[in-house]
DNA sequence: TAAGATAAGTGGTTAATAGTGGGTTAAATT
DNA sequence: AATTTAACCCACTATTAACCACTTATCTTA
């Protein structure tokens, strides 16, 4: 099964005093009205906030309902992937308030850059993206084995 | 599968400073009433944009779903390959709004050079494209590999 | 070939929407 | 009860998108 969300582009916005972000008009459109503008914010791999549409959350959770504990793999990757996660709505105006928490892993400060990533939206400080730009390159290795997989 | 669009051409336009662009009626004239004027502009892996009608990019965004975001490298090829993905219409003129961030990418100015290359079409700022033209040769060696692939 | 008609490219104006800021009330916590 | 926190509402401004208008080019038909 395929996501019915196709999150793209970039933004930048600012946090405010209230620690209120809002969601890009072109994403936020897209939210279902089954999904009601409620979502999940946790942490991402990378040093940002991830959201998911609710749908899109709970589908994620079937699939993590397969791993078994046996595997402290397993456990510690269930046990950090679930414990941040916020479930949230967004307010009249398409804000919502990123947890404190959230805030302080991915070091957001006064603005903020929001990407879609298809079934995702990140959420970044400006300058630490910048600096992953820079410093996570895709070797040609990486490229040849992508390029078997993804035809553009 | 294959692409129902098979755009040609070259045609030389100016942004305005609304910084629209025109798409040439004949590569208009191609969009499909089921792609409804809806395209996507994006980054070309040259110094240029490249645009998508909406039904092409979806096929590229599904062989996207298909990557897993626990994989690094998957990670930042999706992220550096949707950020700069731009849903867009043209108005009831033919003309959309290439965004700042696409200007800069490619360096346009006042004109702009728009080129027909089968499932997509090419801006370019026509000063790069000469200077592309005349650096970027295809060699000997390279043409014969191509004879194998491409019968023309 | 000329004239009219149609379409294409370009420019500007207006109306709607998006982003942002702040205040008020309700809820929760201590 | 007092203080803090969160939800809700209202308002301002800048940007964007829809609309209208004009000029140039192309096509058609007499």
């Amino acid at each position: 099964m395929s996501s019915q969300y196709t999150f793209t582009g970039q933004f930048t916005f600012s946090i405010d005093s209230k620690n209120r972000i809002n969601i890009p008009a072109p994403l936020r459109k897209q939210f279902s009205k089954k999904d009601k503008k409620t979502f999940v914010v946790t942490r991402g791999i990378d040093q940002c906030a991830w959201i998911y549409p609710i749908s899109e959350w709970n589908f994620i959770q079937n699939e993590l309902t397969q791993l078994s504990s046996l595997s402290k793999t397993n456990r510690i990757f269930l046990r950090n992937h679930l414990r941040h996660a916020n479930i949230l709505k967004f307010d009249s105006q398409g804000r919502f308030v990123l947890p404190q928490s959230l805030i302080n892993y991915s070091s957001i400060d006064k603005d903020v850059t929001i990407i879609g990533v298809l079934n995702k939206i990140e959420i970044w400080n400006p300058k630490l993206l910048q600096k992953a730009d820079q410093s996570d390159e895709i070797d040609d290795q990486s490229y040849e084995e992508l390029s078997e997989r993804v035809n553009i």
